[in-house]
DNA sequence: GGTCCTTTTGGTCGTTCTGCCTAAAAACAG
DNA sequence: CTGTTTTTAGGCAGAACGACCAAAAGGACC
């Protein structure tokens, strides 16, 4: 069990810790980054924030270390201090959402893709967390560029209609989510296009921005 | 400067803090309970968080010691953990948002209410905890039942406009807030009427739930 | 080349939502 | 009783939304 103390005598926690929900959509599924513990439990990748770190760079540092992915969208989610989540010891967590293309290669032997919105034996408060940032994301799609985490520079508007019907776990009108995400203004065509497969080749777009920005899009109502 | 390690050797926080935003409406301001520092500084309330204690409820134990008031509607903002923040320390702080009724009293002498979008000299990082929190309740504002925590159990609609304005720091049609409120389905009408002052006896409602709960409410696009 | 199938994409149509407006209802002041 | 004020119901035009249709533009196969 592990304990503190400050220099005033007073208990502090014995250490602050981040859990980062990483996901990805691939094939129309949300999928979470996860590893495997001793008991069967799942876990997200995680560790302890430094003396001097601040925790948004503790989550990047240590999704370095388990997918080698530099440059992830990451955002925090909320922190998680309830005394008892943690049986180490009083150990409060900052969660943070981090968004990657679907071909991220998990570095680490234990973790594994699973599925985001499938039943899990998670470990600790971690099914909360997951929870949570499911809700986050699902509320941002529309009104930020969130899926730039997830879609490369440049891509059809198919491949974007995937990852948000993956995000929102509903089916979008081909046609009218064209014409809905051309309306937002988060995405301009590039003028290239892209011809793999059957049928008309598709105009390439890309986001006008990349960096992460609340209230940038417009519209759409929520999903009913 | 306060340090703490852990039983392992390293270093932890020194303390865990929590700063709320208490907000309130009046006259159709939006006003925020802040403390004066000696330096001239304002302050947001706050706390250190105790060994067994959820964040939550130190937010809770420290608004009833300021204001005397209980069953206040709190919510967590996010975690302000960034290196330097608090120049006592490693202090990670978990920023809580808060609402009461306008007629909330301060109990500590130092503590008023000062406009929340104001131009003002806050310590530490204090201000960009206020933005965070003016954030959170605009964007929740149509889509919850937040307004709850400053109204009272029954109010006309007028009175649920001005709360509504201060917010959203607009301007509402009458009629059309009353068409549109009554649409999200939050509200539901008691059966009685008030009637003090001119004008016609307004109609009273409540809300039809005081849980705070996401996404109760439905549509009602963003303000252009 | 010709035919069929696929996917993209522009447009239409009816419904719903939104902002603005008008006017009636129901109180108070003089 | 007459004017004033506030609430509240309803109308109307424009915008947004969801579903659909059809043309465009490629590949696959004969």
């Amino acid at each position: 069990m592990w304990t503190a103390r400050n220099s005033e005598g007073y208990e502090a926690p014995a250490a602050l810790a981040v859990d980062t929900v990483l996901l990805t959509a691939r094939a129309g599924d949300l999928l979470v980054l996860a590893t495997q513990i001793d008991d069967g439990h799942r876990a997200l990748p995680g560790g302890l924030v430094g003396a001097g770190e601040s925790p948004e760079d503790t989550a990047r540092r240590k999704l370095a270390e388990k997918t080698g992915v530099t440059d992830v969208y990451v955002e925090q989610l909320a922190a998680f201090a309830n005394p008892g989540r943690d049986p180490r010891g009083w150990i409060p967590s900052i969660a943070h959402l981090a968004l990657v293309p679907p071909d991220t290669k998990p570095r680490d032997p234990d973790a594994a893709w699973i599925t985001a919105r499938g039943r899990h034996r998670w470990a600790f408060d971690h099914h909360d967390i997951v929870r949570t940032a499911l809700n986050r994301v699902e509320g941002k799609l529309w009104w930020s560029n969130v899926a730039v985490g997830i879609l490369p520079a440049s891509f059809p508007l198919s491949k974007a209609r995937t990852v948000y019907e993956a995000i929102a776990h509903t089916h979008y009108d081909p046609a009218t989510f064209a014409r809905d995400l051309k309306a937002t203004g988060l995405i301009e065509p590039t003028g290239e296009t892209s011809a793999q497969g059957p049928g008309r080749p598709a105009a390439l777009y890309r986001f006008t921005t990349r960096d992460p920005s609340w209230g940038a899009g417009r519209r759409k109502r929520m999903a009913t």
